[in-house]
RNA sequence: UGGGCUGGCCGGGCGACCGCGGCGCACCUCCGGGUGCGACGAGGAAGGUCCGGGCUCCACAGGGCAGGGUGGUGGGUAACACCCACCCGGGGUGACCCGCGGGACAGUGCCACAGAAAACAGACCGCCUCCCGGCUCCGGCCGGGCGGCAAGGGUGAAACGGUGGUGCAAGAGACCACCAGCGACCCGGGCGACCGGGUCGGCUCGGUAAACCCCACCCGGAGCAAGGUCAAGAAGUCGUGGGUCCGCCCGCGAUGCGUGCACGUUCGAGGGCUGCCCGCCCGAGUGCACGGGUAGACCGCUGGAGGGCGUCGGCAACGGCGCUCGUAGAUGGAUGGUCGCCCCCCGACGCCCCGCGAGGGGCCCGGGGACAGAACCCGGCCUACAGGCCAGCCCGUCCG
RNA sequence: GGUGGGUUGGCCGAGAGGCGAGGCAACGGACUGCAAAUCCGUCUACACGGGUUCAAAUCCCGUACCCACCU
């Protein structure tokens, strides 16, 4: 699981994660990433939206919760202070750990590359 | 041995490692917290939110009307729309199952279409006596009229008791027998719903109250986002200047919610969480519309009408007593990930065993194991659900 | 978590126990040189499952889905 000081709780960060950060998606999922420059010193954390379009309560929290695990390993490899927000399609329910995993990573991959190659 | 009915129960098991949640203990701390160890950590429905209660606030929870609910009887219970037993009606060969199951002589309404007629009787076709006219093959036939009748026809969900007879011009509960149904009374049984039997009566009196309604009984309202404690007085709006990637950003000033309308400070607005009246209480600002904003910590927060065993009372639901167990409390919301062995189900290449055979069993391999995730707590109801276990009973078949 | 409300053709929407309006859209036809507009016609529905009633979109119970509200 994520130690909690890599959770995301307020809703001010999701919000600005999701309209000024950069995105990536796959078929399961989509990532928002930003970073706020300088000026805080917060770890990096990661937060989730599992929307009732996924499933019900059983499915939407078993989604989150492999979501949570599979983040534990990409936590290392973010910026400092980065908002990390993963939002689940409907497609994740069907999905396997691994798959999730692939298509998490590869979302990653691609955002980090954008942030990281454009220093503005 | 085949099929079925009812009740109760389980809802994968054992283990390893990495994580998460609150708790306990120890240590460290820059008092924000951190580290280590330990036991514990979703359900029978946690679900839908359909009922009932606890709890909290609204006055001490008041009165009347309105409104809502329940609806065979007797019990159980904190309470219920739930449960148990019984009664009545219906279904089944049976075990057993199903029923919102008070009142239609208190009153009102409705019963489309069809049909002559739809609720109180009435008469379309029709049947019969008599009279008049016409025809006649003298048997009658046709048309009209004064009356009598309701058996037969057809419509409909429903047509004013059923069958047989007496009777009559034809008929009719007009009368008779039996049957069904209604009412009154009596006897017996049962706490009661009701059941069994008998006598008499008039001969019968439609359905609908999940239509209004009447009767009996019950219900004050809101809900843990209830409610309480403590911090913070910020988020915002308007004006103005500047910047900009045209999304916004920065500085200064004003306000501390803003604007508009209405009513009012004891001659009292308004409020006290559905409406009206009364009564009581609070009361200096309040109501409405538009715009703006909806944020932090802690308490409430888990020990209860609780579970198990024994015993006694009771047909049972359940209750009394004794012993015993006590182990979820998150708040972007804790159970996830990986793996081993076993169990159950499905598939199939191959191999082995049993059998003349149809086939059965085993090993290896692959896949799968339901419905579903606590959010204040209980008692029910309803709904979803792979597979399985236990007990009792019914019907059929075979053998003795 | 709690509290209310809704579901009628492809879309919007009346209906309050016996017949389900109307409008837009779609399709066909008429008109036109071709279209538009107009006119005529056609098609398609009571969310689902039970119950009450002779009869249910309507009344009652349950289920599914959708919407709004809470400070």
């Amino acid at each position: 699981m994520l130690p909690p000081a890599h959770r995301l709780v307020d809703a001010d960060s999701f919000r600005v994660a999701a309209r000024a950060g950069e995105r990536a998606g796959s078929r399961t999922l989509v990532v928002h990433l930003w970073t706020p420059g300088e000026g805080s010193d917060d770890p990096p954390r990661v937060g989730f939206v599992v929307s009732k379009a996924v499933g019900d309560a059983v499915t939407r929290n078993r989604v989150k919760r492999r979501l949570r695990h599979l983040a534990r390993e990409h936590v290392p490899s973010l910026p400092g202070s980065a908002v990390l927000v993963v939002r689940a399609l409907p497609a994740a329910a069907g999905a396997s750990y691994d798959a999730l995993g692939a298509d998490l990573g590869h979302a990653l991959r691609r955002v980090l590359a954008r942030t990281t190659a454009v220093p503005a």
